[in-house]
DNA sequence: AAAGCGTGGAT
DNA sequence: TATCCAAGCTT
């Protein structure tokens, strides 16, 4: 039997989500493909950037089918831009999934849902009690800030997730988790933010402990980081007499996998951005290139280190390329190349190319 | 279990 | 410019 001070909790949460809840284009059906492909995009991701890449996708790809049977070339062009791939080619791998195993229709079974590939413990939850009215916690940075406040927990989440997932369990309304777990997202994004939050207009500021104690500034603490490298690359626009650029498709696992880009490679100590690229270009295609003039030179910070893309024309010399350390090479014109998804750090050097070339 | 994985916005 | 963070998952 849940406290009364539980109930008093749930009661004044819901109460305010029903008069300041968001409006939020995935609320407006119940379709869990529709929820489900929102959860993905949100993961890591803010609800501004992802509603036109939510719209957008919802025509491509209508139905878990249509996902399913599509080239991952064509889901991966429908991400780009939006970042962490993995969540569009775990998507991808799931629709089969579903297909194959599940007569593609959303399972509803968590265990199931949580077998999918890309869906952990709080997309679980978000689904099944978005989609189905499912009793199915959360715990999203939101929630966390939320709670973290709530209960004024002295240490950071991530030495806190056990005791995190047992007060979301326990304050989660079994009668009305749906609305629940949104108000609590909700609640999170739009009051208690990161900085300034608004505790004299939250439902919960009688209850907060860190409102209490005047701590809602301090908490959540912040997690401990390590330095994050800076490296600097050479990258080729190798040009063959056709006038065609040579590409090369990243392999599936690890950084910006089944992407397309500049081939091109780490600067060695001592080495220059010159001899780099003609290295590299050997190392990884099997072909001679001279390089040329620098295009542009691009800075870029990734979430575990930052690099600076020194770019030259280069002229290919002889060899066949070959796709020794990546999936697949091509020679495309500049008209052909916005057919293939390239990470933000390579659409600058499209760009610098069409400029210079006046397309 | 700590590290790897993108990008855009806010400060 | 540097830093933090945004509906986390995978290995």
């Amino acid at each position: 039997m849940p406290s009364s001070a539980v109930l008093e909790l749930r009661r004044s949460l819901l109460d305010w989500y029903h008069q300041f809840g968001r409006d939020l284009p995935w609320r407006r059906n119940r379709d869990p493909y529709a929820i489900w492909i929102s959860e993905i995009m949100l993961q890591q991701t803010q609800v501004k950037t992802v509603i036109p890449y939510y719209e957008r996708w919802l025509t491509l790809f209508p139905a878990i089918a249509t996902l399913a049977t599509a080239e991952q070339q064509q889901v991966l062009k429908a991400w780009q831009g939006l970042g962490y791939y993995a969540r569009a080619r775990n998507l991808h791998r799931a629709a089969k999934v579903i297909v194959e195993q599940h007569g593609a229709t959303f399972p509803q079974d968590l265990a199931a849902v949580l077998n999918l590939p890309g869906i952990g413990r709080t997309t679980a939850g978000g689904i099944l009690s978005a989609a189905f009215n499912q009793a199915v916690a959360i715990l999203d940075g939101n929630v966390k800030r939320v709670l973290t406040r709530l209960a004024a927990i002295e240490v950071p989440p991530s030495k806190a997730s056990k005791q995190l997932w047992e007060l979301s369990e326990n304050l989660l309304d079994p009668e009305q988790p749906r609305d629940f777990n949104q108000a609590l997202m909700d609640l999170g994004a739009t009051l208690c933010t990161p900085q300034n939050p608004a505790c004299l207009i939250c439902p919960w500021s009688t209850h907060c402990r860190a409102y209490q104690f005047n701590l809602q500034s301090e908490l959540p603490m912040f997690e401990t980081r390590a330095p994050i490298p800076h490296k600097l690359i050479g990258v080729a626009v190798i040009w063959n007499d056709e006038g065609q650029i040579l590409i090369d498709r990243r392999r599936q696992e690890g950084l910006l996998g089944g992407l397309w880009e500049f081939p091109g490679g780490k600067v060695e100590p001592g080495e220059t951005v010159e001899a780099c690229i003609q290295r590299e270009i050997q190392e990884e295609l099997g072909i001679e290139v001279t390089v040329g003039d620098r295009l542009i030179t691009v800075d870029h910070a990734y979430t575990h280190f930052r690099v600076t893309l020194n770019v030259h024309h280069c002229r290919h010399v002889s060899g066949a390329p070959q796709p020794i350390e990546c999936d697949e090479v091509r020679w495309v014109t500049l008209a052909e190349i916005d057919q293939f998804p390239f990470p933000k750090a390579n659409v600058q050097i499209i760009e610098a190319l069409r400029q210079a070339s006046n397309v």
